[in-house]
DNA sequence: GCGTATTAGTTCGATTTGTAACTAACAACA
DNA sequence: TGTTGTTAGTTACAAATCGAACTAATACGC
């Protein structure tokens, strides 16, 4: 399929670094998501969720949400999702009885473990594809960038 | 809201590509997506589909659906919305009736015009955050990944 | 020409998301 | 205490998305 002919006005949505991303990001995530949407029946949301609670142990939902910049809907029904999966235990604390303690499940575990282990090596598969020269610059450009701050309050 | 205690075990969320891309994504669409639906009251498709007008002069949905990578009736639904806000045309092509060719109305090219000033404008602001030594790996490498080929069949 | 396959584009039902409103618990301060 | 404000999390409804199935037109093989 020929692309159709330019004309030379006007800026490149090639150029523009919102779409760029977009693309790069649907790209290096749709083998990911087969993967666990095909063999745990996750959504995106489950499995960052499940990422958050394999990598730092015990978290309430809205550590999960201020972390992954996730709207606090999106995480409830998360975890709700999760917990009828049975891959994480959730419980009040004490304390502060709002406020809810979630932590994985042995098989919520697995699932992470083995998740992980995917993510790496998909990692590197993309990596691979970029000049070795640039993969520095690429990584801490993307760091900078997702570091943008939300219009108000972050990080009290 | 401090974040919670680091478990050293395991591959961090925050190194892995997909993750990075999504975060760096929302974060720069985030204040365009803000101008172009206040503005015109637009989705995201439908700007891509205005774009890609705006930019390349006379296209079919399929090309667009190539070109951007958005599903069929995505570009569907985008290119009705845009037809019901006076910003395209369409008519049928004579030689294969099946095609549709699509352009901007006056009305479409204004918006484009303005709404491509705002995204260099934007684009310039966000690179502006990232290191100048880093800008031009970022770009080049970014072009790598979103080119990754879908699993099958691209470009005939 | 005629049957089958392919292509461009649309429609429909089910799933997912976004947004606002809600409940329940705590805080601040008179 | 009692009033007002804030915070964690859920629910409900509208809007948007996804995928499969559909229509209409063309191409291909014989």
């Amino acid at each position: 399929m020929a692309q159709p002919e330019q004309d030379p006005a006007g800026f490149d949505l090639k150029d523009f670094l919102p779409y760029l991303l977009n693309q790069a990001a649907d790209a290096t995530s749709l083998e990911f998501q087969r993967y666990y949407k095909g063999h745990y029946g996750m959504l995106r949301t489950e499995w960052r969720v499940l990422f958050h609670l394999g990598r730092y142990g015990t978290m309430t939902a809205k550590q999960i949400s201020d972390s992954a910049r996730i709207h606090k809907t999106k995480v409830s029904r998360a975890v709700s999702a999760l917990e009828a999966k049975r891959f994480l235990k959730r419980e009040r604390n004490a304390e502060d009885r709002r406020v809810e303690l979630l932590w994985l499940s042995r098989t919520g575990q697995a699932a992470f473990k083995d998740l992980s282990a995917q993510a790496e090596r998909f990692d590197q598969k993309f990596m691979e594809q970029v000049p070795a020269d640039d993969r520095e610059a690429l990584r801490r450009s993307l760091r900078v960038i997702a570091d943008i701050k939300a219009p108000k309050v972050f990080q009290s």
